[in-house]
DNA sequence: GATGAATGAGGTTTCATTCAT
DNA sequence: AATGAATGAAACCTCATTCAT
């Protein structure tokens, strides 16, 4: 039942957007009544979490898989391989992450997908402290934090909104070459 | 009148976000009737979406501004002076640029600052056939593409959600050196 | 249509009851729309307690009057007056008082008359002071206490549930004897 | 089982207040499903009356002892006993009597303790009938009937809402006095 | 007998928008 | 042009009650 209701909200919000999202309606596509609805999310808030967790527990399960393997890579692969996971992930749930990237009012749900960006930060600094060890820790924080935002919104760009005539694979192998040229400057 | 209702929009998304702005609300703070809000906005969503367009002409200016100064600078110091501009330019729209982004629904209008993009991305493509003639075209929309991505996520990172332990100016230098190797990697 | 809304409460209340008094159905006996009555009431709340306020300021009006020409009569012939003046004012309001005392969940809007009951007290105390100057202060408000319960409980009792067989000026008087006894024992 | 039920009301009633009062949160509080609770009781009112009665009953078992005790003491004595009695026994139901006195919309359920006030009424025109046989039987009804509203109401304020810097002795005591000489006034 | 998931009418409240003045 | 009282659809949410298991 639980995920039949959240189905049925990922596909209000993919055809209603976020400001058609209202629990009746949630509740009538999900072909439940709106007591049930709310008999398994204390209120509307607490389902749009729960889509979002949801979306973002799937998401991280690639990127775990990602990370994994591409530990094993040379470092450029590696990391395009995580890109390349990465979007593939958002395109597969196109519809959530559309809608609550471009919708939601972010504020009221925090970053769209924290986890991801938490762990992938963490492996990032393990892959910086392990090929340039003499980095100074907090400047390379401050490139990690920027590689987290160059690499999110890379992804989401695109998974979502690509650019004409240039294929996928393309700029994900640019963006993998600027994270190691941004992220290693001296390898 | 308009500019007098559209200074009170800001100021009530400043105050209240975006979830406690009213069309209501807002003529009350612009000391104006709400017949009145209705008789030069046709409606809750052009109101909203000529808020955006005033910020973004604002950040449009200074951002002419810079370019112009850019142009006789060497690449990196031109391309920190632009992303130092931007990041000041977002800065002082905090209020507006915060609720837009972190609360707004985007979908409903656009990129916070397509304009800017727009302006940029024309920009940088002249800056990348001078510096770097040989570049194949789409190849080169592929960078810029990309280029605008970040450039814009960082300006806003650095402006509303910047990492503790680091100066700006640190993070904007980050995020030169690595726009200019990911345009012109032959540099 | 403060007015007209606030009699209309009054009138629901009589039909259906406290537990019936839904602000949909308030509106609709006003003949006024759901969102007039909340430009008027910030909530329901209010909209109960300015009703009490209501019968509480008329009761009180007829009280007061009561009390400067009770003020030159005998004593046992004031309290009678007040006495009858309070219960003809009761049944005046009796939709009103009987839908408040009798179902209103008290709690939520304090008692019903506090208005009325501390006038009275006032008074009393200063009847009593006169009368009986050498009654210990203490001692004096808890007669005062005590007269307020009797004096407001039988009121209601003669107003709105009256025994059969006998005159309601008959219970006045019984009333009025039992009070003069009690308060100023030693007349 | 309906024992159980019973108290997780009075519980629940004395934790939420009438307005928390629910059919499913007594169900829980009693460690029953919701399906039981409507197996014992048709309704909510009737689990709302049911409460009461039994509030009712052990209150009057009470005042049972203390009319038998009473009728072997002098007039003024047993008076004094019996408000005590019932006071005390208010205060041992503080919770429901106040939740139902205080919050229950008390139309709903008559009032709070008629049973009490029956037998109570039995027992003075019993009393009334010894000490004033010659008191004409209907005069006799309009002082049993006003004496009940004032015992009821008093033992209620002494026991629920005391007036500070007064023993509860002493206002009882006062009640006492008020009762004898109205009842009985040629004593 | 007991369970508890499911129901849905109905409650309170907000707010974009209109229109008579 | 300006006003602002009035509107009412629609949002979120509760809870008494039922009924298949």
């Amino acid at each position: 039942m639980i995920d039949r209701i959240l189905s049925a909200t990922a596909q209000v919000l993919a055809e209603k957007g976020y400001a058609g999202l209202s629990t009746n309606r949630v509740a009538a596509a999900a072909g439940v009544s709106i007591g049930s609805l709310y008999r398994y999310f204390a209120d509307k808030n607490e389902l749009i979490e729960q889509l979002r967790a949801r979306s973002s527990a799937d998401v991280l399960a690639d990127l775990t898989g990602a990370l994994t393997a591409a530990v094993t890579m040379p470092a450029r692969d590696g990391v395009h391989h995580i890109l390349s996971v990465l979007v593939h992930a958002v395109q597969r749930h196109r519809a959530v992450t559309t809608a609550m990237i471009a919708e939601a009012p972010l504020g009221a749900h925090g970053n769209i997908l924290p986890e991801v960006e938490r762990q992938l930060a963490q492996m990032t600094r393990l892959f910086v402290a392990v090929h340039a060890p003499g980095l100074d820790p907090l400047e390379a924080d401050a490139r990690i934090h920027l590689a987290m935002g160059v690499t999110l919104n890379a992804c989401l760009r695109i998974a979502l909104d690509p650019p004409p005539g240039v294929t996928e694979d393309r700029l994900i192998s640019l963006t993998a070459d600027l994270l190691v040229l941004g992220l290693v400057p001296d390898l």
